[in-house]
DNA sequence: GACTTCATTTCATACAGTGAAACTATATTG
DNA sequence: CAATATAGTTTCACTGTATGAAATGAAGTC
């Protein structure tokens, strides 16, 4: 038991509350109900939706408006443009981003398929690495994007060892994004999600139609895995056969990101 | 006098620092400096850097990690995978990004020249749309890239009516990125900007060499414009004359830019 | 193996963050 | 256009939280 921990709370909507650095818990609170409103939110819609009193709400976001987090034209406030070149930085310099795109580089080339890297954030998973194979996919999908974890093998994968509390959060999640429908359950979650012997995932038509996928986890020094990769392909242009032949590729590389992130543990 | 409004203090290196939300400000004093320094740091290296205990820097730390903003491996921090749906949401949302976009196409496509869109951040500026041309930039600049106000015509625009303090801090803003030698000074800057009358602002091998701009400022409703955009080529494919002869075109498309943010006024 | 440096926990204190209330500006309505 | 409702902002007194010194524990260095 080295690294990886999880400290406070959840976060999840008003629920029991996290406690450490209140206030800059509330301000990342905001921060985070402005990307979720995908347009610009007045105040007092702001101090509503993450239950906190206009005043406090104000001063919070003066304060990522000082720093260029959040911008405001008149009564209305949205994300600020400083937030370009913190992804900037991480794109570039995140370990794992950045030794990842010559090895999905790879993959790709063998396979003739895309390569993606998916990372975890909280109940969800973010794409943060593509290279592109033959066939382009059609809609494609850019960095940064939060996906599901329910739908895709690139995100049924990270939910192998997954507790039944878990499951059920991620569900939530699901269905709060609109990926899922309002009765969907955590069992019928976990008929979709791969064996548990499994070190790989498929899918098909699950979160785009048309589209094919296979992923394995990423494994890190901490149990569970928050990053995976896959190959995906439109139907047009690979059979459920051609993905799994891409498997022990898949499988290689993963293992080679593993390693370069552990850093030569041995 | 509408918008626009300054709130605390600057937030300068050390300095008289600002007053409100301490531990607010404090927090994303870390992420920035996260950001500054291009590589994993220490918990100490970040105290040190930021003025601050080292039990509340790792305090910030947890909170910012338990969100995403920040990642940890072993004893070294970076930036988290949150900001790049935070990024996205920024260029899909923002009123100007999306509205820029068609706009910049047609003056690009008008002119045969890269048309992009700069806005201020602090003392300097970044990259936030861009729409290549027919001879490409031989060094592309990522969206997201912090660049000097003092080098370039979309940074220099943007100085046009700077009072001499503001300069300086630009100035030392420069400085520090290591876009200037440290002997650089407010009055040389100065004598690089457009005369006061001018709308527009020429640049050629400043910020790059071979590299040749025009750029004029995107009004806005507040006094000083934070907004630039700029026609670009390498000096192979293009005279003074040319990018000067897009100049009109420009105009135009920062005023049409210009109404729809402000959403017509009339 | 002794020493230095760094990460983390504990804790008492001060002050920063808080919301109620008052006030002002801006929509909404009759 | 006055009257009313809603939203934004400022003030202020209180309390709970953010704070760093000191103690402890863990790594790394010599």
């Amino acid at each position: 038991m080295t690294t990886a921990t999880t400290h406070s709370g959840g976060s999840a909507e008003d629920g029991p509350k996290s406690s450490n650095m209140r206030s800059l818990s509330r301000a990342l609170e905001v921060f985070a109900e402005l990307q979720r409103a995908e347009r610009p939110q007045r105040l007092s819609d702001l101090a509503r939706a993450c239950g906190m009193s206009s005043p406090t709400t104000l001063r919070i976001l003066r304060v990522l408006q000082d720093f260029g987090m959040v911008s405001q034209t008149d009564k209305s406030y949205r994300i600020g443009p400083a937030v370009l070149p913190a992804a900037r930085s991480y794109l570039e310099n995140d370990p794992l981003v950045v030794s990842a795109r010559p090895v999905l580089q790879q993959v790709a080339s063998q396979t003739g398929l895309t390569a993606s890297l998916y990372t975890r954030l909280g109940f969800e998973r973010i794409l943060v690495a593509r290279v592109d194979g033959e066939a382009p996919l059609r809609y494609d999908l850019p960095l940064g994007k939060r996906l599901p974890l329910t739908l895709g093998a690139a995100g049924k994968i990270l939910l192998a060892s997954a507790s039944a509390e878990e499951l059920r959060q991620v569900v939530e999640a699901a269905i709060a994004g609109g990926h899922e429908g309002p009765d969907f359950t955590a069992e019928a979650l976990r008929s979709r999600l791969p064996e548990p012997e499994a070190d790989f995932a498929y899918s098909a038509d699950e979160r785009a139609t048309g589209v094919l996928s296979v992923a394995v986890a990423v494994p890190n020094r901490a149990g569970r895995p928050s990053e995976s990769i896959s190959l995906t392909s439109p139907v047009e242009a690979a059979s459920e056969a051609t993905l799994l032949a891409g498997v022990p590729e898949l499988r290689r590389a993963a293992a080679r990101l593993s390693e370069l992130l552990e850093g030569s543990v041995y």
